[in-house]
DNA sequence: TCTGGGGTCCTAGGACCC
DNA sequence: TCTGGGGTCCTAGGACCC
C-alpha cells in the first residue's frame, strides 16, 4: 500500500506562511526571470491562468489585487526540507518524490491502524510544524496514489484532505468521473491520442486491453494501465539513483548581444555545474553548451549547441569552464539577440583517475581536489559567489530579473521575521 | 520589451560486429 | 528474379514529470 503525501499550492503557500497579512488573498507565484505563472494559491486558481506569461496578465492580476511574487528557491527548499523531515519521522519508508512531493510505503501501518486516520494524523502533524497543507491519497499502486492523491484535492472539504482508495469499487467510481489527463504519465499528446481512440475518462482505460495499449503505446503506458488496475509496475525509491546529466541554464534579463557578456554567463553557468558536480561526488567527461534566441516573436530563431569528450574524467571547475568556453566559440555567431545559454554535464564517473591515457598530452592538475574544497568551503559557509572565477564578471548585467522577491525567512539571519 | 529550469525514460534508426 | 540472421552500441527526438 501506498501514500501519496503533497503539499498543496507549495510555492505560493511558501509565500503566505510567513505573511498572515495575504490570508484570503490570491497569491501567484512567477518562474525564473518573472517569466510564466507556476504556482497559484486557492484564491488564485479559478480565474490565473497556470503557465501563462506574466507581462500578458499583469494588468488584469493588478486590477483583481493578486499578489505576485518571483520565485525564491531557497524559501522553497528550506520548507521542503521540514516538510520532509516531518513526513520521514512518520512513516517507516518513503520516497521524495519531487519538491513537494513524497511516496510512502504503508505496509507496516496497514493491520495496525485505520489508514485515513493515519492520512489525518500526518497531514495536522505537517501544518503544525510548518504550517503547510498537504493532501494524502492512499491506494495499492503509485499511480492509484497519484489519483487518490487528487481526489483528496479537488474534494478536499469533504474528504478533509485524505482519501483511502483501496476498496476497487471506490476506485471505479472515481476513474468514470475523471478524464484520462488527470493519469500520471499521461499528459497532452497521449490523452489526446487516447481521447481519439474513444477513450475518454480513466476507467474506459483501465478497462481496455493491455495489448491493444501495447500496440499503439510504448510500455509507459502499459505500465500505467496496469497501475490502474491495481498491479503494481512501479516500486518505492528509498534511495536516489545516481544523476546520468546536470545542467545549468538561464533566460537573461534583457537579450545579450555582445559575445563578452555571453562568455561571463557561460562561464558562469559552467562553474555552477562543476559545484553541483563535485555536490554529487561525480566526474564528467562529457561537457557541451548550448545559446539560443527567443523561440517567441518576429527575428529568426537561431539556437545552437557544442560539446566537448575529455580524456580523462574532471570534476575541476577549471577543466569544465574552459571546455564550456571552447564550446562557446564554435557556435556563437554576431548579430543575434540571445535569450537564454546553458551548460550541460554528462558521461559521468565516480572517480577522476580513470584509465591514464598514453595520448593524453595534458598532465592532471596537481592538487586539483584541495584547491575545489577550498572553493566549495568558502561558498558554503559564507554563502555562494564569496569566491568566483573572474571569467565570470563582476557587473553581470544580464542576471536574472527577479522584481518581487520574498525574504528568505528561513535561511538568513538578516531576513528573519520581526516581531513588535 | 516581456514567454522557466531540471530531470527521466523509451524508441527508432544508423553504424558496426560476426 | 532472388543478396541472412542476430546482436550491440550510440544518438536524436519525443514524451512525460514537477
Amino acid at each position: 500500500m501506498f501514500a501519496l503525501c503533497d503539499v498543496n499550492a507549495f510555492y505560493a503557500s511558501c509565500e503566505t506562511v510567513f505573511r498572515p497579512d495575504l490570508k484570503g488573498r490570491p497569491v501567484v507565484v512567477l518562474s525564473n526571470n518573472d517569466g510564466c505563472v507556476i504556482a497559484r494559491s486557492a484564491e488564485a486558481k479559478p480565474f490565473v491562468k497556470m503557465g501563462e506569461p506574466y507581462f500578458k496578465q499583469k494588468d488584469f492580476l493588478r486590477h483583481h489585487g493578486v499578489v505576485c511574487f518571483s520565485s525564491n528557491y531557497e524559501l522553497y527548499a528550506d520548507m521542503s526540507n521540514r516538510v520532509m523531515t516531518t513526513l520521514e519521522e512518520m512513516v517507516p519508508r518513503c520516497e521524495i518524490y519531487s519538491i513537494d512531493e513524497l511516496f510512502c510505503d504503508l505496509t507496516g501501518v496497514r493491520h495496525c491502524r485505520d489508514l485515513t486516520e493515519f492520512g489525518r494524523e500526518i497531514r495536522s502533524t505537517v501544518l503544525q510544524r510548518t504550517h503547510l497543507t498537504i493532501g494524502v491519497g492512499i491506494a495499492q499502486t503509485k499511480t492509484l496514489a497519484k489519483l487518490a492523491n487528487h481526489a483528496a484535492k479537488r474534494w478536499q472539504k469533504q474528504t478533509g484532505g485524505v482519501v483511502d482508495l483501496s476498496s476497487v469499487e471506490r476506485q471505479r467510481k472515481l476513474m468514470a468521473a475523471l478524464p484520462v489527463s488527470e493519469v500520471w504519465g499521461i499528459g497532452r499528446r497521449i490523452s489526446k491520442k487516447l481521447e481519439e481512440m474513444g477513450i475518454k475518462n480513466v476507467l474506459q482505460l483501465a478497462d481496455t486491453d493491455i495489448r491493444f495499449i501495447r500496440k499503439h503505446f510504448s510500455v509507459v503506458l502499459e505500465r500505467t494501465v496496469r497501475e490502474l488496475r491495481g498491479e503494481a509496475c512501479l516500486e518505492l525509491e528509498e534511495f536516489a539513483p545516481v544523476k546520468h546529466e546536470i545542467i545549468c541554464s538561464r533566460s537573461f534579463d534583457g537579450r545579450i548581444t555582445e559575445y563578452e557578456e555571453m562568455r561571463q554567463a557561460v562561464c558562469s553557468y559552467a562553474s555552477r555545474a562543476a559545484e553541483k558536480l563535485r555536490g554529487d561526488h561525480q566526474y564528467c567527461r562529457f561537457i557541451s553548451a548550448f545559446v539560443k534566441t527567443s523561440p517567441f516573436g518576429p527575428e529568426p530563431y537561431y539556437g545552437n549547441s557544442a560539446s566537448i569528450k575529455l580524456l580523462t574524467p574532471t570534476q575541476d571547475s577549471r577543466d569544465i569552464i574552459s571546455a564550456a568556453i571552447r564550446c562557446l566559440d564554435v557556435i556563437w555567431k554576431d548579430g543575434h539577440r540571445y535569450q537564454k545559454a546553458g551548460v550541460m554535464l554528462g558521461d559521468f564517473y565516480s572517480q577522476g583517475i580513470a584509465q591514464l591515457n598514453l595520448f593524453d598530452e595534458n598532465a592532471p592538475r596537481k592538487n586539483s581536489q584541495k584547491l575545489m574544497d577550498v572553493l566549495d568551503r568558502l561558498n558554503a559557509e559564507d554563502g555562494r559567489g564569496t569566491l568566483y572565477f573572474a571569467g565570470q564578471g563582476i557587473q553581470q548585467q544580464w542576471q536574472m530579473k527577479r522584481e518581487m522577491l520574498s525574504p528568505c525567512y528561513t535561511t538568513r539571519y538578516a531576513d528573519l521575521l520581526r516581531v513588535k
